[in-house]
RNA sequence: CGGGAAUUAGUUCAGUUUGGUAGAACGCUAGUUUUGGGAACUAGAGGCCGUAGGUUCAAGUCCUGCAUUCCCGACCA
């Protein structure tokens, strides 16, 4: 299987082939039954629980709690924000009826056409609108806020196109929903979680990314500022991980949501809200997968070692087991999640095949031959290379290779997102250079109107006003207006 | 919703030109030999050829409708 893979790069044309194959071959996911949707298989969701997992702590600390809300939302709170419904309605899936019935021809079953709802329901694109429904209920005074809830959900939006990972018509999620007094407040919300999302995204995943506000056109529906995470594929093209939105009195507004501040006078309750989905396990396989399949960082590798036994005959394995299972308990006492593979249906060179194509970052190979001379055979995925390292203190060499490749997958992400990204000054060269890929950092005038022409003519798009960066005035490259700063433009998915 | 292509074994596909006994590879099952980079041999199991009609002595193959899936666009986290 890795051999089809070899006939493919990262970085080549036919990426999405490439990307698709991995995915399946690597045993994350697959297409269901249903148009869309996918099936997320164990070894694909083990590694989602480890993002789960990390997150959730990074929420906690952050002073968040859980909370969960109903997944159908009645269409006319939809409306409520105009903004909000431009965005979502043409991607909502409706629930009409609650009753199916025998067909009278007598085949199959039909919708009941008797049980049709008096208020249509739709599956929830994202829950704003019934979290801000309910919230209405629990927020009458500043001494009930703020609230900083996050809720772990799957949502639909019935997208036109999907493919795994990136862009399915069912996918899970967070949403953090905070309420807050002040303006300030829900705006140092938005920037704070926005920190959470790309310490995340450098730390655990090793994906670099570049923390940035969105412009007019890419903000999202309902939100007053959108802050985003954009990080760069191998392949050239960005990708959003992630999003904090400050919401202003938007949703407030629309629901009603007004408390008694400490002056008592009324005002609306100032909110955010923000979400990272399944996308950033599309995020991870794009961002450092190579021609032998995935390459997973150690803090969300689902083990992080894998230890492969070669053997002639019971007595060899016998011995080996042994030194094996001494392994397993040292590495597990520093800390260090590993798996035994002794299964004796599948021969060693599958096992290595195998869990390279899973992305397993260090793989230790005890056979008979190294364990006379005292020694394994360790291989880190990440630069495919081979040592032989003295058994005795292998654990403590495992645990400091790990923090290396962790580190070494980051820097590998770094330098090439450095090498893809450029200034450039003119629009011709802009049209030239948006062709190879990569960031591109050039003056806009700020208009919507310029940045939908040079969407119309190149298929870019500004990914985001980075936060960091270039902040000298300039001139716009296409019109030539005045500009307050580079902004950073790029394909994206 | 536009433009292409596809639908046959668990999977990937051949077979359609010229209608005539349903095929291959991989995978699966059993046995033997193997085990330091995806093993070999032998013997098996497995198909309403997407669906509904039509043409014909005869349809996987020709004709018509329908459904579904994939790719390329528009939409989007």
């Amino acid at each position: 299987m890795a051999k089809e893979l070899k006939e493919l790069t990262p970085r080549e044309e036919n990426y999405s082939q490439w990307y698709n194959d991995l995915v399946v071959k690597a045993d994350l996911a697959e297409n269901s039954a249903v148009r869309g949707c996918m099936v997320i298989k164990p070894y694909g969701y083990a590694i989602w629980e480890k993002i789960q997992r990390q997150l959730d702590d990074m929420f906690k600390e952050t002073g968040h709690v859980n909370a969960y809300f109903p997944l159908l939302i009645p269409k006319s709170f939809l409306s409520r924000e105009a903004d909000h419904v431009e965005g979502f309605a043409k991607e909502c899936a409706v629930v009409t009826h609650y009753r199916l019935k025998n067909s009278e021809e007598g085949k199959g079953v039909v919708v009941d056409p008797e049980a049709r709802l008096e208020e249509e329901l739709i599956i929830r694109p994202t829950s704003e609108t019934i979290i801000w429904n309910t919230y209405k209920n629990w927020i009458q005074s500043y001494r009930d806020l703020p609230i900083l809830c996050n809720q772990w959900a799957n949502v639909m939006r019935w997208e036109m196109r999907t493919r795994l990972f990136l862009r399915t018509a069912e996918f899970l999620w967070q949403e953090g929903h905070t309420a807050h007094a002040t303006e300030e407040e829900a705006l140092e919300e938005a920037r704070k979680m926005l920190d959470v999302y790309a310490e995340f995204a450098e730390k655990y995943m090793a994906v670099p990314v570049v923390k940035g506000i969105k412009s007019a056109n890419e903000r999202f529906a309902g939100a007053v500022e959108t802050f985003c995470i954009e990080a760069m594929m191998q392949d050239g093209k960005a990708l959003q991980a992630g999003t904090s939105h400050f919401l202003g009195q938007n949703f407030a507004k629309a629901f009603d949501v007004q408390f008694v501040t400490k002056e008592n006078k009324l005002d609306y309750v100032w909110a955010t809200s923000w979400g990272v989905s399944t996308r950033l396990m599309g995020a991870l396989i794009m961002a450092h997968s190579d021609n032998n399949g995935l390459v997973l960082p150690p803090a969300l590798a689902p083990f992080q070692v894998v230890i492969v036994p070669i053997y002639k005959g019971d007595d060899q394995l016998a011995m080996i087991n042994e030194k094996a299972d001494a392994l397993v308990k040292e590495l597990k006492a520093l800390g260090v999640s590993v798996k035994y593979d002794n299964a004796d249906n599948k021969k060693p060179g599958w096992k290595f095949s195998e869990y390279e194509l899973k992305g397993v970052p260090v793989r230790v190979v005890l056979g008979a031959r190294d364990l006379e001379n005292g020694m394994v055979e360790i291989m880190r995925r990440d630069k495919l290379e081979k040592t032989s390292v003295a058994y005795e203190g292998v654990a403590q060499y495992i645990k400091e290779l790990l923090n290396d490749i962790q580190a070494n997958i980051f820097q590998k992400a770094l330098d090439y997102r450095a090498s893809v990204t450029r200034e450039v000054n003119s629009y011709d060269e802009f049209k030239v250079e948006i062709e190879k890929g990569g960031f591109i950092s050039a003056h806009w005038d700020g208009t919507p109107e310029t940045e939908e022409l040079i969407k119309q003519e190149t298929k870019a798009t500004i990914r985001c006003i980075p936060l960091d960066g270039d902040t000298t005035p300039g001139v716009c490259m296409v019109t030539g207006r005045p500009s307050a700063r580079r902004v950073l433009f790029a394909r994206a998915y």
